[in-house]
DNA sequence: ATACGCCCCTGGTGGC
DNA sequence: TGCCACCAGGGGCGTA
């Protein structure tokens, strides 16, 4: 489920039952996540008081008034999911780690195949060390415009939707809205990206910004599980252009002009596109 | 530095 | 019903 616009959905709805409580009790379950759990994890953010949560690029950020910052990714499969006081049913499979809040509630990161990750980090070198250390720019930030996605793109050779995908050229894209943003940018994920450089960079700047900007006002995209804290999900699968749509017309073709959406693999994962409609 | 293949792990789906 | 191959929103590692 996880990209920037589906964390950043996650962060939304947990923010307002976390922010400013303090954690009872943390319980881990496993702690062979992706990573194995930081040394002394539970004793660590026991006690401690959420001063505020944040995201980076697919991280989930919580700050703690410790000094410490946890940094939460989903990987493929994670979710959180939160509790109310009183709630005797136990908690999901899969469910690695608790964190109790002071007031009653709890919440899970739940995560079938631990392709996901929790770290802590001192709050003050968050950017510098750790796993946010190198990320590229925020795609919705100042830093991340026409002359820094030029630069970046410049000198390679893979193809322009495998770099997109890079974290280190730009953060919080994933193999959904590489997709989208390339339709919408009219780009096909089969140049170089090289040849993106220059014009062309602007345009798929802003199809970037506009997709994420638009996946965020809906919540994110809810492809087979229910993706938010509250059980709820997002809705902008629906409003997907290529992403899963092998073989049906696209909407940027005139009607009946389309030759279909091709699904094809790059980098050993799938890619979707209109051949006419992305050059 | 860049590029590529492979690996990590579990679950859902569709074909036979 | 059972079994199997394939697919899935991510990223890190070793190797040229």
């Amino acid at each position: 489920m996880p990209e920037l616009p589906e964390v950043e959905a996650v962060m939304r709805r947990l923010a307002p039952r976390l922010q400013g409580r303090r954690i009872a009790r943390a319980t881990v379950a496993r702690a062979d996540l992706r990573r194995m759990l930081p040394p002394r994890f539970a004793e660590r953010l026991g006690g401690t008081r959420v001063t505020g949560l944040g995201r980076r690029a697919k991280y989930l950020l919580m700050r703690l008034d410790s000094g410490e910052s946890m940094l939460i990714h989903l990987g493929m499969s994670g979710r959180m999911v939160l509790r109310p006081p009183g709630a005797n049913a136990p908690p999901p499979v899969h469910e690695h780690v608790t964190l109790l809040t002071d007031d009653g509630w709890a919440a899970g990161f739940v995560d079938p195949r631990r392709f996901g990750s929790i770290d802590l980090v001192p709050t003050a070198a968050e950017e510098t060390q750790g796993p946010l250390a190198g990320l590229g720019p925020e795609p919705l930030g100042d830093g991340f415009d026409a002359a820094t996605l030029s630069a970046a793109l410049a000198g390679r050779r893979s193809a322009i939707k495998v770099a997109l995908l890079d974290q280190h050229l730009v953060a919080g894209i994933g193999n959904i809205y590489a997709s989208e943003a390339l339709h919408r940018a009219g780009i096909s994920p089969l140049r170089a990206a090289m040849t993106v450089a220059g014009a062309p960079a602007g345009l798929l700047v802003e199809a970037i910004r506009a997709t994420l900007t638009e996946a965020i006002a809906a919540s994110g995209s809810s492809l087979r599980d229910h993706v938010l804290p509250d059980g709820g999900h997002g809705c902008f699968q629906q409003a997907f252009r290529v992403y899963g749509r092998e073989g049906l017309p696209c909407p940027a073709c005139a009607p009946g002009t389309c030759p279909g959406i091709r699904r094809i693999v790059q980098a050993g994962r799938s890619t979707f596109y209109c051949p006419r409609a992305q050059r």
